[in-house]
RNA sequence: GGACGUAUAGCUCAGUUGGUUAGAGCGCUCGCUUCACACGCGAGAGGUCACAAGUUCGAGUCUUGUUACGUCCA
């Protein structure tokens, strides 16, 4: 960062918060309720964490959600995109809890009021960070209207909801087994939940058939569960097993019978193909016991410690302890067949490190397969699309297969389950029951519970809000993919079960930015970047160093355009590596843009540029200059090209049509060609220079809305924001096929006299004398491709170097740079590459077998470049 | 172990239903203080499209197999 400002380049640490200041004061953010809902277009954005910082994934969406809005916004859509956070249930106790025990007290010593309270004053102040991370990020949403998930009215949703459910026996309470964290001593959610690969002993052990047939072999790596066993699985389909189903074995060590079932969750392939099943310490031999009738035993309890009464020898002992010891005694006892490394994922907590321990205990559930059915429907008959498309298999595959939803939580913060008890009887309503002797059930429900209302209950549903009517269903759903289960679904559930309808018709999943070595950016792995760090400034984290084992040094201030156009252009259909480049390619789109404009600005200093009440700039029946044609019919063809990519999702492609038109196109010709001209004395250029770069700023708005609003006030007659001006229909009238092809022919011609220049080493400044030996070269053409090609076009003759151009060649006559023998080795080398080519098309056209099955255009195509190479080579 | 996905230039990625001599950005090389821009302008080098078979007049693109990597599920 230089002292000095250098007045041609853009910052955007200045202007962006400017510019947003204006959009935020002038209102345009906010949607009008009343509006007409078939001319609506909303978003409900997927509620950050309120305890969390923007991270990447949250800048790709953010800048998603933004590029939609924006666009629908200037195509005249009434426009609402709702904001808010999510009180993320442990995430935010967790936060509270450690304040508590920093300061010498605990959620245990204050209560459960106070600490609700505590809690609640915790997001007061610190809850809106993330919010206001994306205000730098230029998000355009209603902020006006910022929901959370647990205020007043949400509360309301998910209590008539809950009770709803429960009302028709969806909802109900029974034993489950839970994540139990030794360490922290509670329950804690999946999403608390690590997975790490770890190397156990898988050991195969012999359980004696009672009748002394023989025996089975199982094989397990918890050894120390097989106490509470209640049963042997092997797959039905399995003959080596065939027999023994219906019979029972005597459980080494505690004598218990139990019977062998058939069950074909159990691999043949895997093990000894018996399975021990253990309902009451695993998950998935929970289910098989459910699906057999089986009882549940639990010898584990939530200290870790071995209970049970089943085996006294072991008891008290910590798992790993008695893990040891039982092994040592089955090999004692001659029951220990093998064992074997075994390298496998097992769920650790989070909070404390500890491997989760699956343990039994009450807990409420819901009833899933008669909300799924509808939500399969809805994805199946296209109501909800799901982009891109492999994704929506996924969705279909969870739903068909769904499980219980396992809803309460055993913390204080989040939405208290409206369920009080009195001995026997349970009382489940929005108002506390009447009467005396009633107790609340403490558990709050899953977050995901009052998420899975987000599209309708930020809208005021249960109330029939105009919010309500005008913007449900929202439009377009975009989040990461690894929520399409635990979110996304549940939202269609929902929406379909409460309102009725399809909470949103569109669902994109964005890729996952990862690291540059394939691994996810997270902040312990250090492979995480701050959005924030690229926006301002900061230090660049060592995985992201330009030369491996170099100082990885600071990300310069690339402001957040730059940032929005890189994570943008980086977006796939699938997960993509993060690349500074991108973002530096941004900051270079935003700077020639700026420079453009300030080019522009200058030619039109004082000029009136008021385009005609059609919006065309160009005069109509006049003959207007063929680059001003072209320009006109390029620009709009851009315009429909990047508001049809992001229509169809496809932001990486806007983002980069966009840099190659700016750069490629307007930059490098338009302007380049338009030098030539002063707009004073040339009324045409007025308008369409203006014109030009002000379709350009409105093409690229959605997705840089700070330099170009910055800019669209910089050009002569311009008034109020872009971010609320409206765009044109597409006019036809603007395209110019003829101008488009006769321009590129100038192009191509200037492009061929400039290489041959570089390649012949011939200095760029002096014009050179040469003959156009070329048709279809209008005066207006030979003018541009004369000044551009730095040739003087003349009629002389004399000894010359030719230049393949389209419709014949340029001669460049001899003289003090151009030396016609020099040439010779050139001329030499591209003729090789010319009739070795010809020899290929020839061939190829000679093929009878070509001839007679490829298409006619192809066949045509061939044929004609064919000729054009014959063409080439006569010229060298 | 199962399912899905991905292998294209030094790096990160495009590449429509098979059809010109496979593209872009960055990096690299050469030239340029061309009056909007050196975060610039002009030109260029660089690819056995992971590997092996097959289908086809024609394969980066389709089929099968192999290898490597990734994600999800168990």
């Amino acid at each position: 960062m230089s002292e000095t400002q250098d007045p041609t380049r853009y910052e955007p640490a200045e202007a962006e918060p400017a510019v947003f200041d204006r959009w935020e004061s002038a209102g345009i953010f906010a949607g009008d309720p009343e509006g007409d809902p078939a001319n609506s277009f909303s978003i409900a954005i997927p509620p950050p964490n309120v305890t969390g910082a923007l991270h990447m994934g949250h800048a790709l969406n953010g800048s998603i959600q933004d590029v939609l809005i924006r666009l629908n916004r200037m195509r005249g859509k009434n426009v609402r995109w709702t904001i808010g956070t999510d009180h993320a249930g442990i995430a935010t106790q967790t936060k509270v809890e450690q304040a508590l025990v920093d300061e010498g007290t605990s959620r245990e010593q204050i209560g459960r009021e106070a600490f609700v309270e505590r809690t609640q004053a915790w997001r007061q102040q610190y809850g809106g960070t993330i919010i206001n991370q994306f205000r730098r990020l230029g998000v355009s949403a209603d902020y006006a209207h910022e929901r959370f998930t647990m205020d007043e009215g949400y509360v309301r949703a998910v209590q008539q909801v809950f009770v709803a459910l429960y009302e028709q026996g969806l909802i109900y309470r029974g034993t489950y087994l839970v994540n139990w964290d030794p360490g922290s001593r509670s329950a804690i959610s999946d999403l608390e939940v690590e997975d790490r690969e770890v190397t156990d002993t898988l050991f195969e052990i012999a359980y004696p058939l009672s009748d002394g047939s023989g025996e089975v072999v199982v094989a397990t790596v918890r050894p120390e569960t097989m106490l509470a066993d209640v049963a042997v699985a092997v797959n039905p389909a399995d003959e080596r097993f065939a027999g023994l189903i219906g019979k029972s074995v005597v459980l080494p060590l505690v004598g218990r019978e139990l019977p062998i079932i058939g069950d074909d969750y159990v691999k043949t392939d895997f093990g000894t193909g018996c399975l021990k099943i253990t309902p009451g310490h695993d998950p998935n031999d929970f289910e098989i016991g459910h699906r057999h009738g089986l009882e549940t035993l639990t010898c584990i309890g939530e200290d870790g410690r071995i209970t049970g009464g089943y085996a006294p020898a072991f008891e008290g002992l910590s798992t790993a302890e008695a893990r040891t010891a039982i092994v040592e005694e089955l090999r004692a006892g001659g029951s220990l067949r093998a064992e074997e490394d075994y390298t496998h994922t097992v769920p650790f907590s989070h909070r404390s490190g500890e491997r989760i321990e699956p343990l039994l205990s009450l807990q409420w559930f819901m009833k899933m397969e008669e909300l799924a059915q509808p939500a399969i429907d809805a994805v199946r008959d296209g109501r909800v699309r799901i982009h891109p498309e492999s994704q929506s298999r996924r969705y279909l595959q969870w739903l068909e297969e769904i499980r219980p939803w396992v809803l309460s939580r055993q913390l204080w913060w989040g939405h208290q389950i409206p369920v009080w008890y009195r001995g026997d009887e349970t009382y489940c309503g929005i108002e506390p029951p009447r009467g005396e002797g009633w107790e609340r059930d403490p558990d709050v429900l899953d977050t995901w519970f009052s998420s899975a209302l987000w599209p309708f209950a930020t809208l005021g549903w249960p109330e029939q809000t105009p919010e309500l009517r005008t913007f449900y269903p929202t439009s377009v759903l975009s989040t990461a993919r690894d929520i399409l289960f635990l979110w996304v679904a549940r939202m269609v559930m929902m929406g379909l079960r409460f309102p009725g309808e399809i909470p949103f018709g569109d669902v994109y999943c964005h890729s996952v930015i990862q690291a540059p070595d394939g691994r996810r950016m997270s902040k312990s792995l250090g492979t995480g970047i701050d959005p924030l760090a690229l926006i301002d400034g900061g230090p660049r984290p060592a995985v992201f160093a330009k030369k491996k084992g170099a100082d990885a040094g600071e990300f310069p201030a690339y402001g957040a355009d730059a940032v929005r156009f890189g994570l943008l252009a980086m977006s796939s259909t699938q997960d993509v590596r993060f690349s500074e480049e991108k973002i530096a390619q941004g900051r270079q789109l935003i700077t020639k843009l700026s420079n453009a404009v300030r080019f522009a600005a200058g030619r039109l200093e004082g000029l009136d540029v008021e385009l005609p009440a059609d919006g065309s700039p160009l005069a109509p029946g006049a003959a207007s200059r063929l680059e001003d044609r072209w320009i006109v019919s390029r620009t709009e063809r851009i315009a429909r090209e990047t508001a049809a990519r992001i229509d169809e999702f496809d932001f990486a492609k806007a983002a980069l049509g966009l840099y190659d038109f700016v750069y490629g196109e307007l930059c490098d010709w338009y302007l380049e060609l338009v030098k030539a001209r002063e707009a004073a004395t040339d009324p045409d250029l007025g308008r369409v220079l203006a014109w030009a770069l002000r379709r350009t700023l409105q093409i690229a708005h959605p997705v840089i809305p700070f330099v170009t609003e910055d800019a669209w006030g910089r050009i002569p007659g311009t008034d109020g924001l872009l971010a609320g001006s409206r765009l044109p229909a597409p006019d036809d009238a603007l395209l110019d096929g003829d101008a488009e092809h006769d321009l590129g022919r100038v192009i191509e011609l200037i492009s061929a006299v400039r290489s041959w220049r570089s390649t012949a080493n011939v200095p760029p400044g002096p014009i050179l004398p040469a003959r156009l030996e070329a048709d279809g070269y209008d005066d207006e053409a030979r003018a541009h491709a004369a000044r551009l090609a730095r040739v003087e076009l003349v009629d002389g003759a004399g000894d010359a170097v030719l230049v393949a151009v389209p419709g014949g060649q340029v001669a460049i006559l001899a003289g003090e740079h151009v030396d016609p023998d020099a040439e010779r080795s050139r001329i030499a080398k591209r003729r090789a590459e010319v009739e070795a080519e010809i020899e290929r098309t020839a061939a190829r056209l000679g093929n009878e077998k070509f001839a007679s099955r490829a298409p006619a255009e192809v066949v045509a195509a061939e044929q004609a470049k064919l000729d054009g190479l014959r063409e080439e080579l006569r010229t060298l």
